[in-house]
DNA sequence: GATAATATTTAGGTATGCCTAATTAAGAAA
DNA sequence: TTTCTTAATTAGGCATACCTAAATATTATC
Protein backbone atom coordinates (compact mmCIF):
# COMPACT_ATOMS: atom_id res chain seq x y z
CA UNK A 1 0.00 0.00 0.00
CA UNK A 2 2.82 2.37 -0.58
CA UNK A 3 2.11 5.72 -1.52
CA UNK A 4 2.76 7.15 -5.20
CA UNK A 5 3.50 9.88 -7.13
CA UNK A 6 2.21 11.60 -9.87
CA UNK A 7 3.61 14.26 -12.41
CA UNK A 8 2.16 17.06 -9.87
CA UNK A 9 3.37 16.16 -6.39
CA UNK A 10 6.65 15.32 -7.49
CA UNK A 11 6.59 19.22 -8.56
CA UNK A 12 5.39 20.37 -5.69
CA UNK A 13 8.06 18.56 -3.81
CA UNK A 14 10.91 19.33 -5.83
CA UNK A 15 9.74 23.04 -5.25
CA UNK A 16 9.57 22.96 -1.75
CA UNK A 17 12.71 21.24 -1.61
CA UNK A 18 14.20 24.16 -3.62
CA UNK A 19 12.12 26.90 -1.83
CA UNK A 20 13.14 25.60 1.85
CA UNK A 21 16.96 25.79 1.04
CA UNK A 22 16.92 29.53 1.68
CA UNK A 23 13.79 29.88 3.91
CA UNK A 24 12.54 26.90 5.78
CA UNK A 25 9.05 26.61 5.41
CA UNK A 26 7.66 27.44 2.65
CA UNK A 27 4.67 29.94 2.60
CA UNK A 28 1.71 29.08 0.48
CA UNK A 29 1.75 32.02 -1.70
CA UNK A 30 5.49 31.36 -2.09
CA UNK A 31 4.87 28.07 -3.66
CA UNK A 32 1.82 29.23 -5.51
CA UNK A 33 3.88 31.79 -7.26
CA UNK A 34 6.74 29.39 -8.20
CA UNK A 35 4.58 26.61 -9.31
CA UNK A 36 1.95 29.48 -11.10
CA UNK A 37 -0.56 28.14 -9.70
CA UNK A 38 -3.60 29.71 -7.83
CA UNK A 39 -2.85 29.83 -3.89
CA UNK A 40 -6.16 27.52 -3.38
CA UNK A 41 -5.03 24.75 -5.58
CA UNK A 42 -1.35 25.13 -3.20
CA UNK A 43 -3.57 24.99 -0.35
CA UNK A 44 -5.61 21.56 -1.54
CA UNK A 45 -2.82 19.99 -2.26
CA UNK A 46 -0.43 20.69 0.17
CA UNK A 47 -3.34 19.37 2.54
CA UNK A 48 -3.12 16.02 0.79
CA UNK A 49 0.20 15.12 1.16
CA UNK A 50 0.51 16.37 4.90
CA UNK A 51 -1.98 13.45 4.90
CA UNK A 52 -0.68 10.60 2.95
CA UNK A 53 0.78 7.53 4.48
CA UNK A 54 3.21 8.40 4.93
CA UNK A 55 3.54 12.01 4.70
CA UNK A 56 5.20 13.82 2.31
CA UNK A 57 5.29 17.15 4.54
CA UNK A 58 4.79 18.34 7.48
CA UNK A 59 1.98 21.34 7.32
CA UNK A 60 0.29 23.47 9.85
CA UNK A 61 -2.73 25.98 9.14
CA UNK A 62 -1.36 29.37 8.14
CA UNK A 63 2.07 28.44 9.02
CA UNK A 64 3.84 26.68 5.65
CA UNK A 65 4.94 23.76 5.00
CA UNK A 66 8.63 21.66 4.88
CA UNK A 67 9.50 18.57 4.02
CA UNK A 68 9.46 15.26 5.45
CA UNK A 69 12.07 12.70 5.06
CA UNK A 70 9.87 10.47 2.73
CA UNK A 71 8.89 14.02 1.00
CA UNK A 72 12.74 14.80 0.25
CA UNK A 73 13.56 11.55 -0.79
CA UNK A 74 10.97 12.15 -3.67
CA UNK A 75 12.40 15.53 -4.33
CA UNK A 76 16.22 14.48 -4.80
CA UNK A 77 15.24 11.53 -6.60
CA UNK A 78 13.08 13.62 -9.12
CA UNK A 79 15.68 16.22 -8.82
CA UNK A 80 18.60 13.68 -9.92
CA UNK A 81 16.34 12.67 -13.00
CA UNK A 82 16.03 16.63 -13.59
CA UNK A 83 20.00 17.79 -13.56
CA UNK A 84 21.48 14.18 -15.25
CA UNK A 85 18.73 14.85 -17.91
CA UNK A 86 19.97 18.53 -18.16
CA UNK A 87 23.47 17.06 -18.63
CA UNK A 88 22.69 13.97 -21.22
CA UNK A 89 20.30 16.52 -23.26
CA UNK A 90 23.35 18.73 -23.44
CA UNK A 91 26.35 16.14 -23.84
CA UNK A 92 24.89 13.81 -25.64
CA UNK A 93 21.67 15.18 -27.94
CA UNK A 94 23.39 18.71 -28.31
CA UNK A 95 21.09 20.58 -26.71
CA UNK A 96 22.07 24.72 -26.34
CA UNK A 97 22.24 25.24 -21.69
CA UNK A 98 19.59 27.36 -22.32
CA UNK A 99 17.06 25.08 -23.69
CA UNK A 100 17.73 21.69 -20.99
CA UNK A 101 15.62 22.70 -18.42
CA UNK A 102 12.13 22.66 -19.92
CA UNK A 103 13.06 19.57 -21.44
CA UNK A 104 14.20 17.77 -18.67
CA UNK A 105 10.94 19.45 -16.24
CA UNK A 106 8.91 17.00 -18.36
CA UNK A 107 11.20 13.64 -18.65
CA UNK A 108 12.01 14.15 -15.05
CA UNK A 109 8.56 12.18 -14.45
CA UNK A 110 8.82 9.49 -17.14
CA UNK A 111 12.22 7.92 -17.20
CA UNK A 112 12.55 4.39 -15.27
CA UNK A 113 15.16 3.43 -12.88
CA UNK A 114 17.09 2.28 -15.03
CA UNK A 115 16.96 4.79 -17.75
CA UNK A 116 18.37 6.96 -14.82
CA UNK A 117 21.00 4.58 -14.15
CA UNK A 118 21.74 4.10 -18.26
CA UNK A 119 22.64 7.51 -18.19
CA UNK A 120 24.07 8.11 -15.43
CA UNK A 121 26.53 5.31 -16.58
CA UNK A 122 26.94 6.77 -20.13
CA UNK A 123 27.53 10.09 -18.79
CA UNK A 124 30.51 8.85 -16.07
CA UNK A 125 28.38 9.91 -13.26
CA UNK A 126 28.59 13.37 -13.46
CA UNK A 127 28.46 15.91 -10.10
CA UNK A 128 26.89 19.04 -11.86
CA UNK A 129 24.58 19.82 -14.71
CA UNK A 130 25.44 22.42 -17.44
CA UNK A 131 24.77 25.60 -14.80
CA UNK A 132 26.92 24.05 -12.22
CA UNK A 133 23.82 23.12 -9.94
CA UNK A 134 24.73 19.85 -7.74
CA UNK A 135 23.33 16.21 -8.94
CA UNK A 136 22.42 14.16 -5.98
CA UNK A 137 24.07 10.72 -6.16
CA UNK A 138 22.36 7.81 -6.35
CA UNK A 139 21.89 7.45 -3.12
CA UNK A 140 20.13 11.01 -2.81
CA UNK A 141 23.49 12.84 -1.22
CA UNK A 142 23.99 15.99 -2.69
CA UNK A 143 27.52 17.58 -2.70
CA UNK A 144 27.33 20.78 -0.97
CA UNK A 145 29.24 23.60 -2.45
CA UNK A 146 30.78 26.51 -0.98
CA UNK A 147 28.94 29.52 -1.89
CA UNK A 148 30.37 32.50 -2.78
CA UNK A 149 28.49 34.91 -5.07
CA UNK A 150 29.84 37.06 -7.68
CA UNK A 151 28.50 39.94 -6.37
CA UNK A 152 31.01 39.41 -3.71
CA UNK A 153 34.33 39.76 -5.64
CA UNK A 154 35.67 43.11 -5.63
CA UNK A 155 38.61 44.21 -7.76
CA UNK A 156 41.66 42.39 -8.91
CA UNK A 157 40.21 39.38 -7.96
CA UNK A 158 40.12 36.28 -10.27
CA UNK A 159 37.63 33.32 -10.23
CA UNK A 160 35.96 30.65 -12.11
CA UNK A 161 32.57 30.42 -12.66
CA UNK A 162 30.66 27.45 -10.94
CA UNK A 163 27.33 28.07 -11.26
CA UNK A 164 24.33 30.01 -12.81
CA UNK A 165 21.29 29.98 -10.51
CA UNK A 166 18.67 31.21 -12.97
CA UNK A 167 16.26 29.34 -15.18
CA UNK A 168 15.74 32.04 -17.81
CA UNK A 169 16.44 30.66 -21.46
CA UNK A 170 17.29 34.63 -22.75
CA UNK A 171 19.51 35.42 -19.56
CA UNK A 172 21.14 32.13 -19.86
CA UNK A 173 21.99 33.08 -23.57
CA UNK A 174 23.04 36.46 -23.08
CA UNK A 175 25.53 35.03 -20.51
CA UNK A 176 26.62 32.32 -23.00
CA UNK A 177 27.12 34.99 -25.23
CA UNK A 178 29.26 36.79 -23.34
CA UNK A 179 31.42 33.40 -22.02
CA UNK A 180 29.95 33.34 -18.88
CA UNK A 181 29.54 29.61 -18.48
CA UNK A 182 30.85 27.22 -15.79
CA UNK A 183 34.34 26.80 -15.76
CA UNK A 184 35.05 30.04 -17.40
CA UNK A 185 37.92 32.31 -15.90
CA UNK A 186 37.12 35.84 -15.10
CA UNK A 187 38.85 38.85 -13.33
CA UNK A 188 37.00 41.54 -11.46
CA UNK A 189 38.33 45.42 -13.00
CA UNK A 190 35.59 47.28 -11.26
CA UNK A 191 33.20 47.70 -8.83
CA UNK A 192 30.84 50.23 -8.09
CA UNK A 193 29.17 50.35 -4.69
CA UNK A 194 26.04 52.92 -5.41
CA UNK A 195 24.31 50.31 -7.55
CA UNK A 196 26.23 47.06 -7.43
CA UNK A 197 27.72 46.47 -10.35
CA UNK A 198 30.56 44.74 -10.89
CA UNK A 199 33.09 45.43 -14.09
CA UNK A 200 34.94 41.95 -15.21
CA UNK A 201 36.64 40.66 -17.97
CA UNK A 202 36.67 37.10 -19.41
CA UNK A 203 39.51 35.18 -20.18
CA UNK A 204 40.04 34.44 -23.49
CA UNK A 205 37.88 36.73 -24.57
CA UNK A 206 39.13 40.55 -24.41
CA UNK A 207 35.43 41.71 -23.28
CA UNK A 208 34.69 44.13 -20.51
CA UNK A 209 31.77 43.22 -19.13
CA UNK A 210 29.56 45.27 -16.13
CA UNK A 211 26.55 42.85 -14.76
CA UNK A 212 24.25 44.09 -12.20
CA UNK A 213 23.76 42.82 -8.90
CA UNK A 214 20.28 41.05 -10.33
CA UNK A 215 22.79 39.17 -12.34
CA UNK A 216 26.02 38.79 -10.07
CA UNK A 217 23.65 37.57 -7.02
CA UNK A 218 22.58 34.16 -9.40
CA UNK A 219 26.59 33.58 -10.26
CA UNK A 220 28.38 31.14 -8.20
CA UNK A 221 32.48 31.18 -8.17
CA UNK A 222 35.20 29.92 -6.65
CA UNK A 223 38.50 32.22 -5.88
CA UNK A 224 41.34 32.10 -7.77
CA UNK A 225 44.72 32.19 -5.46
CA UNK B 1 -7.74 27.74 -31.32
CA UNK B 2 -5.81 24.18 -32.69
CA UNK B 3 -6.63 21.15 -31.11
CA UNK B 4 -4.24 19.90 -28.54
CA UNK B 5 -3.73 16.57 -27.59
CA UNK B 6 -2.96 14.33 -24.58
CA UNK B 7 -1.02 11.28 -23.65
CA UNK B 8 -4.56 9.43 -23.94
CA UNK B 9 -5.68 10.91 -27.38
CA UNK B 10 -2.58 9.66 -28.49
CA UNK B 11 -2.31 6.44 -27.14
CA UNK B 12 -5.76 5.94 -28.78
CA UNK B 13 -4.72 7.10 -31.96
CA UNK B 14 -1.63 5.16 -32.26
CA UNK B 15 -3.91 2.00 -31.06
CA UNK B 16 -6.17 2.63 -33.87
CA UNK B 17 -3.58 2.94 -36.37
CA UNK B 18 -2.27 0.22 -35.82
CA UNK B 19 -5.26 -1.77 -35.70
CA UNK B 20 -7.16 -0.46 -38.81
CA UNK B 21 -4.01 -1.66 -41.17
CA UNK B 22 -4.95 -5.16 -40.60
CA UNK B 23 -8.71 -4.45 -40.55
CA UNK B 24 -10.15 -0.81 -41.57
CA UNK B 25 -12.91 -0.28 -39.23
CA UNK B 26 -11.61 -0.87 -35.72
CA UNK B 27 -14.31 -1.90 -33.11
CA UNK B 28 -15.34 -0.47 -30.06
CA UNK B 29 -14.15 -3.58 -27.82
CA UNK B 30 -11.26 -4.54 -29.72
CA UNK B 31 -9.73 -1.42 -29.23
CA UNK B 32 -11.03 -1.63 -25.79
CA UNK B 33 -8.89 -4.63 -25.26
CA UNK B 34 -5.43 -3.44 -26.91
CA UNK B 35 -5.71 -0.52 -24.63
CA UNK B 36 -6.77 -2.02 -21.45
CA UNK B 37 -9.90 -0.53 -21.03
CA UNK B 38 -13.65 -0.86 -20.38
CA UNK B 39 -15.51 -0.45 -23.84
CA UNK B 40 -17.78 2.46 -21.93
CA UNK B 41 -14.90 4.49 -21.75
CA UNK B 42 -13.88 3.75 -25.35
CA UNK B 43 -17.16 4.68 -26.29
CA UNK B 44 -16.45 7.72 -24.34
CA UNK B 45 -13.51 9.06 -25.67
CA UNK B 46 -13.86 8.27 -29.41
CA UNK B 47 -17.51 10.05 -29.27
CA UNK B 48 -15.20 13.27 -28.25
CA UNK B 49 -12.14 12.35 -30.47
CA UNK B 50 -14.88 12.41 -33.92
CA UNK B 51 -16.61 15.11 -32.89
CA UNK B 52 -13.73 17.49 -32.17
CA UNK B 53 -12.41 20.45 -34.64
CA UNK B 54 -10.98 18.60 -37.17
CA UNK B 55 -12.22 15.70 -35.72
CA UNK B 56 -9.71 12.93 -35.35
CA UNK B 57 -12.05 10.26 -35.86
CA UNK B 58 -14.28 8.95 -38.75
CA UNK B 59 -17.14 7.33 -36.16
CA UNK B 60 -20.80 6.25 -36.38
CA UNK B 61 -22.39 4.19 -34.00
CA UNK B 62 -22.24 0.74 -33.36
CA UNK B 63 -19.67 0.81 -36.74
CA UNK B 64 -16.52 1.16 -35.45
CA UNK B 65 -14.07 3.92 -36.44
CA UNK B 66 -11.20 4.89 -38.57
CA UNK B 67 -8.69 8.00 -38.39
CA UNK B 68 -8.97 11.11 -40.52
CA UNK B 69 -6.16 12.55 -41.88
CA UNK B 70 -5.72 14.79 -38.67
CA UNK B 71 -5.96 11.45 -36.60
CA UNK B 72 -3.41 9.89 -38.74
CA UNK B 73 -0.70 12.43 -38.37
CA UNK B 74 -0.90 12.26 -34.81
CA UNK B 75 -1.07 8.37 -34.84
CA UNK B 76 2.35 8.81 -37.00
CA UNK B 77 3.79 11.17 -35.38
CA UNK B 78 3.27 9.38 -32.06
CA UNK B 79 4.69 6.44 -33.54
CA UNK B 80 7.87 8.21 -35.09
CA UNK B 81 8.35 9.29 -31.38
CA UNK B 82 7.78 5.88 -30.01
CA UNK B 83 10.10 3.77 -32.85
CA UNK B 84 12.72 6.43 -32.78
CA UNK B 85 12.97 6.18 -29.36
CA UNK B 86 13.35 2.41 -28.88
CA UNK B 87 16.68 2.76 -31.38
CA UNK B 88 17.48 5.34 -29.09
CA UNK B 89 17.46 4.12 -25.95
CA UNK B 90 18.68 0.80 -27.94
CA UNK B 91 22.17 2.23 -29.49
CA UNK B 92 22.48 5.09 -26.84
CA UNK B 93 21.88 3.61 -23.86
CA UNK B 94 22.16 0.28 -24.22
CA UNK B 95 18.77 -1.11 -23.17
CA UNK B 96 17.90 -4.40 -24.10
CA UNK B 97 15.83 -4.88 -27.15
CA UNK B 98 13.20 -6.57 -24.63
CA UNK B 99 12.90 -3.29 -22.72
CA UNK B 100 12.68 -0.77 -24.97
CA UNK B 101 9.39 -0.95 -26.08
CA UNK B 102 7.63 -0.19 -22.11
CA UNK B 103 9.98 2.60 -21.95
CA UNK B 104 9.23 4.22 -25.08
CA UNK B 105 5.52 4.57 -24.83
CA UNK B 106 5.73 6.78 -21.81
CA UNK B 107 8.02 8.65 -23.49
CA UNK B 108 6.64 9.04 -26.84
CA UNK B 109 4.02 11.78 -25.25
CA UNK B 110 6.21 13.71 -23.31
CA UNK B 111 9.18 14.54 -25.88
CA UNK B 112 9.84 17.61 -27.74
CA UNK B 113 10.01 17.87 -31.64
CA UNK B 114 13.37 18.95 -31.08
CA UNK B 115 14.40 15.88 -29.32
CA UNK B 116 12.78 14.23 -32.03
CA UNK B 117 15.03 15.71 -34.37
CA UNK B 118 17.96 16.06 -32.57
CA UNK B 119 17.80 12.31 -31.41
CA UNK B 120 16.81 11.62 -35.68
CA UNK B 121 20.47 13.24 -36.44
CA UNK B 122 22.13 11.66 -33.48
CA UNK B 123 21.25 8.04 -35.12
CA UNK B 124 21.89 9.07 -38.55
CA UNK B 125 17.78 8.74 -39.57
CA UNK B 126 17.11 5.24 -39.02
CA UNK B 127 14.75 3.80 -41.04
CA UNK B 128 14.08 0.94 -38.75
CA UNK B 129 13.71 0.45 -34.69
CA UNK B 130 15.33 -2.48 -33.38
CA UNK B 131 12.24 -4.74 -33.86
CA UNK B 132 12.15 -4.05 -37.68
CA UNK B 133 9.22 -1.92 -37.62
CA UNK B 134 9.72 1.35 -40.09
CA UNK B 135 10.25 4.46 -38.82
CA UNK B 136 7.69 7.23 -40.53
CA UNK B 137 9.84 9.94 -41.73
CA UNK B 138 10.08 13.38 -40.85
CA UNK B 139 7.08 14.20 -43.00
CA UNK B 140 5.21 11.08 -41.75
CA UNK B 141 6.01 8.42 -44.92
CA UNK B 142 5.95 5.51 -43.88
CA UNK B 143 8.16 3.25 -45.81
CA UNK B 144 6.60 -0.01 -46.59
CA UNK B 145 7.98 -3.35 -46.61
CA UNK B 146 7.27 -6.34 -48.91
CA UNK B 147 5.67 -8.60 -45.99
CA UNK B 148 6.98 -12.35 -45.93
CA UNK B 149 6.16 -14.20 -43.01
CA UNK B 150 8.70 -17.02 -41.59
CA UNK B 151 5.63 -19.65 -41.32
CA UNK B 152 5.22 -19.32 -45.23
CA UNK B 153 8.99 -20.14 -46.08
CA UNK B 154 9.84 -24.34 -46.46
CA UNK B 155 13.09 -26.34 -46.34
CA UNK B 156 16.11 -25.06 -47.97
CA UNK B 157 15.44 -21.82 -48.11
CA UNK B 158 17.08 -19.30 -46.87
CA UNK B 159 16.35 -16.03 -45.41
CA UNK B 160 17.31 -12.99 -43.52
CA UNK B 161 15.05 -11.89 -40.04
CA UNK B 162 13.55 -8.11 -40.59
CA UNK B 163 10.88 -7.20 -38.34
CA UNK B 164 9.56 -9.23 -35.24
CA UNK B 165 6.17 -8.05 -34.42
CA UNK B 166 5.90 -8.90 -30.56
CA UNK B 167 5.85 -6.97 -27.95
CA UNK B 168 6.30 -9.52 -25.15
CA UNK B 169 9.54 -9.17 -23.35
CA UNK B 170 9.59 -12.92 -22.67
CA UNK B 171 8.95 -13.85 -26.09
CA UNK B 172 11.53 -10.98 -27.36
CA UNK B 173 14.23 -12.64 -25.28
CA UNK B 174 13.59 -16.02 -25.87
CA UNK B 175 14.19 -15.15 -29.41
CA UNK B 176 17.20 -12.95 -29.12
CA UNK B 177 18.30 -15.62 -26.83
CA UNK B 178 18.86 -18.35 -30.17
CA UNK B 179 19.93 -15.37 -32.24
CA UNK B 180 16.45 -14.37 -34.01
CA UNK B 181 16.73 -11.02 -34.19
CA UNK B 182 16.23 -8.35 -37.31
CA UNK B 183 19.08 -9.08 -39.98
CA UNK B 184 20.01 -12.77 -38.76
CA UNK B 185 20.37 -15.16 -41.09
CA UNK B 186 18.78 -18.30 -41.24
CA UNK B 187 17.74 -21.34 -43.32
CA UNK B 188 14.65 -23.98 -43.26
CA UNK B 189 15.14 -27.44 -42.46
CA UNK B 190 11.90 -29.32 -42.21
CA UNK B 191 8.30 -28.00 -41.95
CA UNK B 192 5.51 -30.00 -40.45
CA UNK B 193 2.18 -29.66 -42.48
CA UNK B 194 0.23 -30.52 -39.59
CA UNK B 195 1.20 -28.31 -36.71
CA UNK B 196 3.21 -25.84 -39.10
CA UNK B 197 6.06 -26.27 -37.07
CA UNK B 198 9.05 -24.60 -38.63
CA UNK B 199 12.50 -26.39 -38.21
CA UNK B 200 15.54 -24.00 -38.61
CA UNK B 201 18.80 -23.37 -38.39
CA UNK B 202 20.48 -20.03 -37.10
CA UNK B 203 23.51 -18.82 -39.19
CA UNK B 204 27.04 -18.75 -36.48
CA UNK B 205 25.31 -20.69 -34.08
CA UNK B 206 24.63 -24.62 -34.88
CA UNK B 207 21.56 -24.29 -33.35
CA UNK B 208 18.22 -26.26 -34.53
CA UNK B 209 15.32 -24.35 -33.85
CA UNK B 210 11.70 -25.48 -33.72
CA UNK B 211 9.14 -22.76 -34.08
CA UNK B 212 5.65 -23.00 -33.83
CA UNK B 213 3.10 -20.71 -36.26
CA UNK B 214 1.95 -18.42 -33.18
CA UNK B 215 5.97 -17.25 -33.37
CA UNK B 216 5.96 -18.00 -36.94
CA UNK B 217 3.76 -15.59 -38.13
CA UNK B 218 4.43 -12.94 -35.97
CA UNK B 219 8.23 -12.79 -37.58
CA UNK B 220 8.97 -10.89 -41.59
CA UNK B 221 11.82 -12.30 -43.42
CA UNK B 222 13.36 -11.44 -46.96
CA UNK B 223 14.39 -14.25 -48.75
CA UNK B 224 17.84 -15.07 -49.96
CA UNK B 225 17.94 -15.79 -53.63
C1' DG C 1 -5.05 46.75 21.43
C1' DA C 2 -7.85 47.95 17.48
C1' DT C 3 -7.69 48.16 12.63
C1' DA C 4 -6.05 47.61 8.09
C1' DA C 5 -3.47 44.92 4.79
C1' DT C 6 -2.09 40.57 3.39
C1' DA C 7 -1.95 35.62 3.45
C1' DT C 8 -4.43 31.54 3.68
C1' DT C 9 -8.25 28.62 3.67
C1' DT C 10 -13.01 27.07 2.51
C1' DA C 11 -16.77 26.48 -0.64
C1' DG C 12 -18.34 25.36 -4.84
C1' DG C 13 -17.21 24.27 -9.75
C1' DT C 14 -14.83 22.53 -14.18
C1' DA C 15 -12.31 19.29 -17.37
C1' DT C 16 -10.07 14.71 -18.06
C1' DG C 17 -10.31 10.15 -18.21
C1' DC C 18 -11.43 6.38 -16.13
C1' DC C 19 -15.13 2.83 -13.81
C1' DT C 20 -19.60 -0.37 -13.15
C1' DA C 21 -24.30 -1.48 -14.04
C1' DA C 22 -28.16 -1.14 -16.89
C1' DT C 23 -29.98 -0.61 -21.48
C1' DT C 24 -30.25 -1.05 -26.35
C1' DA C 25 -28.72 -2.33 -30.93
C1' DA C 26 -26.71 -5.61 -34.30
C1' DG C 27 -25.69 -9.96 -36.05
C1' DA C 28 -26.20 -15.05 -35.94
C1' DA C 29 -28.94 -19.08 -35.25
C1' DA C 30 -33.06 -21.39 -35.07
C1' DT D 1 -38.70 -13.78 -38.58
C1' DT D 2 -38.33 -14.34 -34.03
C1' DT D 3 -34.88 -15.33 -30.53
C1' DC D 4 -30.55 -15.45 -28.54
C1' DT D 5 -25.92 -13.83 -28.00
C1' DT D 6 -22.62 -10.50 -28.24
C1' DA D 7 -21.25 -5.73 -28.95
C1' DA D 8 -21.92 -1.06 -28.01
C1' DT D 9 -23.96 2.74 -25.71
C1' DT D 10 -26.00 5.42 -21.92
C1' DA D 11 -26.41 6.73 -17.12
C1' DG D 12 -24.39 7.76 -13.03
C1' DG D 13 -19.99 7.96 -10.33
C1' DC D 14 -15.15 8.69 -8.82
C1' DA D 15 -10.28 10.66 -8.51
C1' DT D 16 -7.03 14.13 -9.78
C1' DA D 17 -5.76 18.62 -10.20
C1' DC D 18 -6.93 22.71 -11.37
C1' DC D 19 -10.03 27.39 -10.96
C1' DT D 20 -12.69 31.81 -8.83
C1' DA D 21 -15.01 34.08 -5.17
C1' DA D 22 -15.99 34.47 -0.41
C1' DA D 23 -14.63 33.95 4.29
C1' DT D 24 -11.23 33.96 7.91
C1' DA D 25 -6.73 34.08 10.09
C1' DT D 26 -2.26 36.33 10.74
C1' DT D 27 0.70 40.22 10.86
C1' DA D 28 1.94 44.81 10.55
C1' DT D 29 0.62 49.66 11.57
C1' DC D 30 -1.21 53.06 14.10
MN1 LIG E 1 15.40 7.78 -9.95
MN1 LIG F 1 19.81 22.99 -14.08
MN1 LIG G 1 7.36 14.73 -33.52
MN1 LIG H 1 9.06 -1.50 -31.77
Amino acid sequence: MKNQTSQSIEDYLKAIYELSIKDGRVATTHLAKHLGISPASVTGMIKKLSQMEPPYLNYQKHQGVFLTEAGERIALETLRHHRLLEVFLHEILGFPWDEVHEEADKLEHVISEKFEERMAFVLGNPEHDPHGDPIPNKELNVPKATMICLSDLRPHQKAIIKRVRDKDPKLLRFLSDLGLIPNAEIEINDYSEFDGNIHLAVKNSSKNVVLGPRITDQIHVSILN
